[in-house]
DNA sequence: CGAATGATCGGCT
DNA sequence: GCCGATCATTCGA
């Protein structure tokens, strides 16, 4: 099932990002699906969290879709190349978002494969915030979109899996030194023994 | 293996 | 003008 605005507009960011391992992010361009299970997250909560783009409440065109409800798309261009893809969470005015930074590939992943110009099937298809977006062809001109919506071209859904917490692995997050204490909080999730995550540090 | 580097856009100082 | 929630490639040990 696709999951509903409810699951979204909960206070508690951190628990939604542990919640959205083993559920699958779908996208559907051009009648063309594709999808992958969902095995590394990393929370990111607003106000108070100096690695978030919506530190002290900062607000831009581009942060704008964070201050809104939970449930819609928040992708942002990094260093000018890479497409990171998050889900906007909590209510309206609390910035919360999870970044999805790895899937495991299990829907079309012929196109998926071509995409990203690969040959072979590698755990380089989907690791990485910036390569998962590419290969499921997700660009910034897509932030904005509602998760919900069923005419929406972007949605996860639960298929019934379930991650037991002991299968969770939690640490820092990645590439957020310069956020002081907030650097240190254990924030990243992933799935325990999974070919699928990002390089482990 | 690991370290260094280029790509190149938006938002801040 | 600088630097970032990154990745692919190159170069050297």
């Amino acid at each position: 099932m696709i999951l509903p605005a409810g699951f979204y507009t909960r206070e508690d960011v951190v628990q939604i990002s542990r919640e959205l391992l083993g559920k699958y992010l779908v996208t559907n361009f051009d009648g063309q699906m594709t999808a992958g299970k969902i095995v590394e997250t990393e929370a990111y909560r607003g106000p108070g969290d100096k690695a978030s783009h919506a530190w002290g409440n900062r607000r831009t065109s581009r942060t704008e879709i964070m201050f809104g409800d939970g449930g819609y798309a928040y992708v942002y261009l990094c260093y000018g190349v890479h497409h990171l893809f998050n889900i906007v969470t909590a209510k309206v005015d609390m910035p919360h978002a999870v970044l999805i930074r790895a899937v495991e590939p299990t829907d079309n992943v012929a196109l998926m494969l071509a995409r990203r110009h690969l040959e072979k099937l590698t755990p380089r298809l989907t690791a990485g915030p910036g390569s998962l977006t590419q290969a499921l062809g997700i660009r910034t001109e897509h932030t904005g979109l509602s998760l919900i919506n069923s005419q929406s071209p972007i949605w996860v859904e639960d298929r019934g899996e379930v991650i037991a917490t002991e299968e969770i692995i939690a640490s820092p997050r990645v590439g957020v030194q310069y956020a002081g204490e907030s650097a240190l909080w254990n924030w990243r999730f992933r799935v325990k023994g999974s070919k699928w995550t990002s390089p482990a540090k």
